[in-house]
RNA sequence: GGAGAGCUGGCUGAGCGGUCGAAAGCGGCGGUCUUGAAAACCGUUGAAGGAAAACCUUCCGGGGGUUCGAAUCCCUCGCUCUCCGCCA
């Protein structure tokens, strides 16, 4: 949520900042909600004034052991005006705020103009695509060999965007899952965590998802309508919904593995061999609370500690900055790590890391004493994949195929797989 | 699932329907003392919104109600704890 302060005083400064997202603002209906919120505000609290003011002295006329009566004939007439100004009051601040949650963070002033992805900007590259000295074959062509990837019978089993793997294929799921979490943990300083898989609609207000995007969630059907997290970062973020965090303790740095839910609405079409885009996948994320003037510095460490992962597993990756059209709802920056698939010969996205400055803080309430002056302040959050599982299988299986079919195992995951140098 | 007890500021914990935003303690901050620190003593210290300011409004788990007036009474939901039952 952006700041309610920054929307009554620059209004025009926000829209113009919205509009490099291509979002449109309604500045003049704001103007008017607010117009009308800020008197009826005054005329309330005036009223709730008086009220105040009268039941205190008849409070202390019936102290005194006085008649009470008059006093009481000259409040009656306030209730029901106090209740219809509460209650206009009420409707019209449900109003504004309905607004104001669906508004996207303000970009940073380094995020680049564009429309769509295809106005991304790439910031570095790692490593050189493999040339094969074969025809490199796509990974569910890949997987199809010992039914590894079994598309049809996740199909049977539930429906489409779904995957059963088997044999070594899961084990190297797991593996690749068991190394990020060993190197962020044991490298990197994060703090793992194991987090409910289900989540109430609050967390997913105070990160962003609800009220605009339900449609990409799975809700549940339960008296308490639960949701299937989209992302681990929904759970880890929201441990300091609604807390006062000790400055000493900062930055939290979370990593935790989770599969990951999404109804993939309005993608029909798109990626529908493979792994790359399902109902159901995993992920080990990272996200950094943290004062807010370490965000930015914490969101180029985290972008580092995912390509870590992907330079020890060997795969060609590039770094993107997202174009204002492109990034996020709640990210006022995002780093996209695109990895290097042979069988698509593509540059696909693996990881995605987002700078939220107080975007998300504020819609949590989430705060730290700030030991320099003493008051309570929002905080940062950041959140980044480190990195997508399925989309890791993918990028490794196609790495490291050779002619004959067979999947080599990267080093860095052979302790993880008995040792075995090859998916057998 | 059944029975009972709770939910109050950064933390612990008092609070007859009426000067209660809320005692006390701890913690924090400032000071006295000390070479310095600790201890002791004194002072100060909740959050959010509005106002140039005096000051005003709201907040005692969430929501609703009763009342001139609710932390306090009622309803409802959530959560925590204890006991019983069931269970991986």
């Amino acid at each position: 949520m952006l700041d309610p302060k920054r929307l009554r005083t620059e209004l025009d400064e926000v829209a113009k900042q919205l509009a490099r997202r291509g979002f449109k603002l309604d500045v003049d209906a704001v103007r008017a909600l607010e117009g009308q919120r800020k008197a009826l505000q005054t005329h309330t609290e005036e009223l709730q004034n008086q009220r105040n003011l009268r039941s205190k002295s008849i409070g202390q006329a019936k102290a005194r052991g006085e008649d009470i009566a008059p006093l009481m004939a000259e409040v009656s007439s306030l209730g029901d005006q106090l209740k219809t100004a509460e209650q206009d009051l009420v409707k019209i601040q449900t109003d504004l705020e309905t607004i104001a949650l669906g508004l996207p963070n303000i970009l940073d002033a380094s995020v680049p103009d564009g429309a769509d992805e295809n106005q991304n900007v790439e910031v570095r590259r790692w490593g050189e695509p493999k040339q094969f000295d074969f025809e490199p074959k796509q990974h569910f062509e890949l997987g199809a060999n010992q039914d590894w990837m079994d598309f049809e019978s996740a199909s049977k089993l539930t429906g489409a965007r779904f995957v059963v793997l088997r044999a070594a294929m899961a084990r190297l799921h797991r593996a690749l899952t068991q190394f990020m979490l060993d190197t962020h943990t044991q490298q990197h300083g994060y703090t793992e965590l194991y987090v409910p898989y289900m989540v109430n609609a609050d967390s997913l207000r105070g990160t962003g998802q609800l009220p605009k995007f339900e449609e990409d969630l799975f809700k549940l059907n339960n008296e308490q309508g639960y949701y299937l997290i989209p992302t681990s970062e929904v759970p880890v973020t929201n441990l300091v919904r609604d807390t006062i965090v000790d400055a000493a303790n900062l930055p939290l740095k979370f990593t935790s593995h989770t599969p990951c839910f999404r109804s993939e609405a309005g993608s029909h079409g798109k990626d529908t061999r493979g792994l790359i885009r399902q109902h159901q996948f995993e992920k080990v994320e990272m996200v950094q609370i943290t004062r807010p003037d370490q965000s930015w510095q914490a969101l180029e460490e985290m972008v580092g500690n995912a390509e870590a992962i992907l330079q020890k597993l060997g795969l060609p990756y590039r770094v993107i900055t997202l174009c204002s059209g492109d990034t996020g709802f709640s990210a006022a920056k995002t780093y996209d790590l695109e990895v290097w698939l042979p069988g698509q010969q593509k540059y696909r996205e693996i990881s995605s890391c987002s700078n939220t400055l107080d975007f998300q803080a504020r819609r949590m309430v989430a705060r730290f004493r700030n030991p320099e002056t003493g008051k309570t302040e929002l905080l940062h959050t950041l959140n980044g994949s480190g990195v997508a599982v399925g989309r890791a299988l993918v990028a490794v299986v196609e790495n490291y195929q050779e002619a004959d079919g067979r999947i080599r195992v990267p080093e860095v995951l052979r302790n993880y797989m008995g040792g075995a140098a090859y998916l057998a």
